[in-house]
DNA sequence: ACGGATCATTGAAAAAGTCAACGATTGTTT
DNA sequence: AAACAATCGTTGACTTTTTCAATGATCCGT
C-alpha cells in the first residue's frame, strides 16, 4: 500500500528516430498516462472518458452531447453509454436543450459536483507524478504547446 | 482530389477547464493525429502501429518483438499480428536472436525500406499540417518536452 | 407545409484489447 | 548435471471498444 514505485527506464528503442516522431510520443505518452489515470479514478468508479463528461458537465458550459462527443472525439453512441452510467449514478441530469428540444444537455447533480473535486484532486496528484521529470515551466508549457497545436 | 481543406474550428468548450487537462488534451491531439496519420498511411499498406514497427525493424537496432511490445505500449500478441501483417508483405523478416535464441528479430527488407521512406515523407507533411498552427522552434519544443516527459 | 438536415438512441457488426496457456529456450539453484 | 522457475513468441478464447446504419423527434430553409 505504499507510494507506487515508477519506473524510469530508458528504453533501447528510444534512440531510435522514431523517439521524435510526434505521433509515436503522443501515443506512448497518452497510452501510458491513460493506464495510471484510470487507475486514480478507479477509486470514485470513474474512468478518463466518464471523468471528463462528467467535468464538462460540472464546468458550468450546459455541453450538448454533441458537443461531447465532438469535443471528446467520440461517436455519439458511445457519449449515450457514458451519460447513461453517470446519470444511473446520479451524477450527472440530462436536461432538455433550450434553443433545441433535439439536443440534451448534460448538467452535473450536487452529488456529481462532489465526486467530481475529489476525483480531479487525486488525477492532479496522478498527474503530477506522471510528468515528474518536467518542472514547473515545462508543465505549463506542454499544455500551452498543446492547446496551441488543438486550436491555434 | 485537391488538397484537403482543414478546418480549424475553436469549439464552445475548449474554454473550460477540462482545456488545461493533460490528459484529455493527450488523448485529443492523439486521436486527431491518429486519423491523419492513418489516412495519410493508407496509401502505403500501413497504419500508426505498423508503420511504426516499420520504422524500428528499418532503424539498425535489431528489435526483438518483446521490446517492440514494450516500447510500442502493446500487448506482445498484438506485435505478432503486425509483425505477421509486414512479413507477409514482404516488408520485414524475422530473423533468430542472437544471444537468445528464443527470441526473434525484426529486421527490414529492401523493399520494407522502400516503402517506408515512401510513407515517412507523406507522414511528415501530414504532421506538418497538424501542426501548422505551431512554429518551427514550438514544434521542435513539443518533441524535445514529450520526450522529456517520458524518459527524463 | 414540405423536404432535407441534425439530435439522441438503438442494435448489430467489426476491430481492438486482454488474458491464460503452450512449447521452446534461458538462467539459476541445487 | 539435473531440476526449477522465468522469459520469448504464439495461439485461441474472451471481453471491451469502435464503427456504422437505421429510427423517431425536431429544426431549418424554401
Amino acid at each position: 500500500m505504499g507510494p507506487q514505485s515508477i519506473e524510469v527506464e530508458t528504453p533501447r528503442l528510444a534512440a531510435a528516430k522514431i523517439g521524435s516522431d510526434v505521433g509515436l510520443l503522443l501515443a506512448k505518452l497518452h497510452a501510458t498516462g491513460s493506464l495510471l489515470n484510470n487507475k486514480a479514478l478507479a477509486d470514485y468508479g470513474l474512468r478518463e472518458r466518464s471523468f471528463s463528461v462528467l467535468t464538462l458537465a460540472c464546468s458550468g458550459l450546459e455541453p450538448t452531447q454533441r458537443e461531447l462527443a465532438d469535443f471528446l472525439s467520440l461517436d455519439p453512441s458511445q457519449v449515450v453509454s457514458l451519460v447513461d452510467d453517470l446519470e444511473h449514478r446520479g451524477l450527472v441530469k440530462r436536461a432538455q436543450g433550450k434553443q433545441d428540444r433535439r439536443a440534451k444537455i448534460i448538467v452535473s447533480t450536487a452529488e456529481g459536483r462532489r465526486i467530481h473535486n475529489k476525483a480531479r484532486a487525486a488525477l492532479e496528484v496522478c498527474e503530477q507524478t506522471q510528468l515528474a521529470a518536467l518542472s514547473e515551466d515545462e508543465n505549463a508549457q506542454l499544455r500551452a504547446l498543446l492547446k496551441k497545436a488543438l486550436w491555434g
